[in-house]
DNA sequence: GTCATTGCAAACGCTTTGCATCTGT
DNA sequence: ACAGATGCAAAGCGTTTGCAATGAC
């Protein structure tokens, strides 16, 4: 349901408490199952399906960003606030978070200029991180 | 197997014909699915894992472009050689074509200076073509 | 007490693959 | 004849969903 103001309702439960902090810890992208995962790992008992619902919920909510990697699998992170991009290590999933104003100017230049409107971007880079690529 | 230039071989098949020719009127971005559905709506016989290879073959040989939505999907269209992105219709799925240099340099820019190597990006604009908009 | 949330298992949708058959070379 | 290509059905994989039980308010 939908309080006064619009806002959707949202019960505080120790699965969502326990996805909320486990993803403010993630120095990088995760899906959803690494998540499950990992909360697993620390005895942790969350269903994944929990998991993957929370995440969309944090989604929907903007608390947490998600993109999709080159194999189609959504991964999400604790983001700034403001609109950014991501640098992204196809090994370690290491992400580096870039502004680049410039990106933002060319692509609503590109689309104004053939009449688009209610625009949007994605921009995404992969590589493999110094690490990664040494090793 | 691959002949003495290293280049994959590749047999010429009435399917694999079917499948190019069909990509080569696309207007817009169509996934696997959609074009399978397509070349048996004109009568011809084609399985859909064999558009799903073809698909892949001629992407990998640079024939074709394919990107993913955010569905999720893989989409296929035939493009310009050079390296470009697209500026996407959310509505009818028209698709443009920039070419932009600028948007190049930044990401390797980027990459580089967080010590990133073997570097890819994706760069697509999502809006509302001209046409949609006033519809 | 209500109604969102949970967890399991089953279902989903797109894509890939095993394998026997076919076919380009 | 050899090896790639095809097509079907089955498997894979990440993700979603139905439903009864649970728990937040």
């Amino acid at each position: 349901m939908t309080s006064a103001d619009g806002t959707v309702v949202r019960r505080s439960t120790r699965q969502r408490a326990l996805v909320r902090e486990l993803v403010g810890e993630l120095d990088s992208l995760a899906s959803a199952q690494e998540i499950h995962a990992q909360l697993r790992a620390r005895g942790e008992t969350v269903g994944l399906s929990t998991v993957y619902r929370t995440l969309q919920t944090l989604s929907e909510d903007a608390e947490i960003d998600s993109v999709r990697n080159e194999a189609g699998e959504v991964l999400y992170r604790q983001c700034s606030p403001q609109h950014h991009h991501h640098l992204v290590c196809r090994s370690c999933g290491r992400t580096v978070e870039l502004t680049g104003p410039a990106v933002e100017r060319w692509a609503h230049a590109a689309a104004e200029e053939h009449g688009f409107t209610d625009v949007s971007h994605t921009v995404e880079i992969f590589g493999l991180c110094a690490e990664c690529s040494t090793a």
